[in-house]
DNA sequence: TGACTATATACTTTTATGGTGATATACACA
DNA sequence: TGTGTATATCACCATAAAAGTATATAGTCA
């Protein structure tokens, strides 16, 4: 199978997965949560929310499968479900600082190509 | 370092390059990209576009560092910057399509579980 | 230098997304 | 069954992002 056969639909999941790390506040929650399962009321007061925000952003994120969902006694217990997503963090923070280390060595002016511009 | 301790900005940056792999259109782009470097009247073509809208979607990905521009007689040409990208994008395909067999299976009713809900 | 071509930008309209306050639901426990 | 608490949803506003049209720029080549 070629990757440039890639359906649009394919492509729509794809980009509607990124898109569903591509909010500050839920990359704060999944990492709030990297250390274990908790409450609403936890990340409230953790990420100092709103608790509907902090419940719409949840239900986007266990939409996404991206955590998983467990009641206990009378409170929801939230949870990281897929752990693929510290994985993908770790490459974009990489590749992130890469490229700001190879901006500041151009700015910094490696010698050879100075003023090439 | 802690990466509980990952500050706001940080936070920023990274979801600003998901939100910028977060669009159909720009992944639409890079994966035309992935056989080679193409000029903006290629990719405008294969990707059945029109010319502005192409131009900005590379602006954005050459802002963010995915993309190469250089110069090629009367053209310019585009190119993968960060191969990168198409690691993220197997990791989320695959994450993807884990899901959906899962759902699968519970809509094929695991049998033990019949009627659970 | 002047005309032509390829690409970029400006501006406008439309659509999607996030925040917030009010309210509904769902469950535990008396 | 009634009450209280935790969470989810609704409705609205504000903002941001994308599409599309018209126009500007920049570079090539005669």
């Amino acid at each position: 199978m070629n990757r440039v056969d890639m359906s649009d639909k394919m492509l729509d999941l794809v980009a509607r997965r990124f898109r569903m790390l591509g909010e500050p506040y839920r990359l704060r929650l999944l990492q709030e949560l990297e250390s274990g399962e908790k409450t609403v009321g936890d990340l409230v007061a953790a990420v100092d929310g709103n608790q509907p925000n902090v419940s719409k952003h949840l239900q986007i994120l266990h939409d996404g499968g991206l955590v998983s969902r467990r009641r206990s006694g009378t409170s929801i217990l939230y949870g990281i479900a897929d752990p693929m997503v510290f994985k993908l963090c770790d490459l974009v923070c990489r590749s992130a600082a890469k490229r700001s280390q190879r901006e500041f060595e151009e700015l910094a002016g490696v010698s050879a190509t100075k003023g090439k511009r």
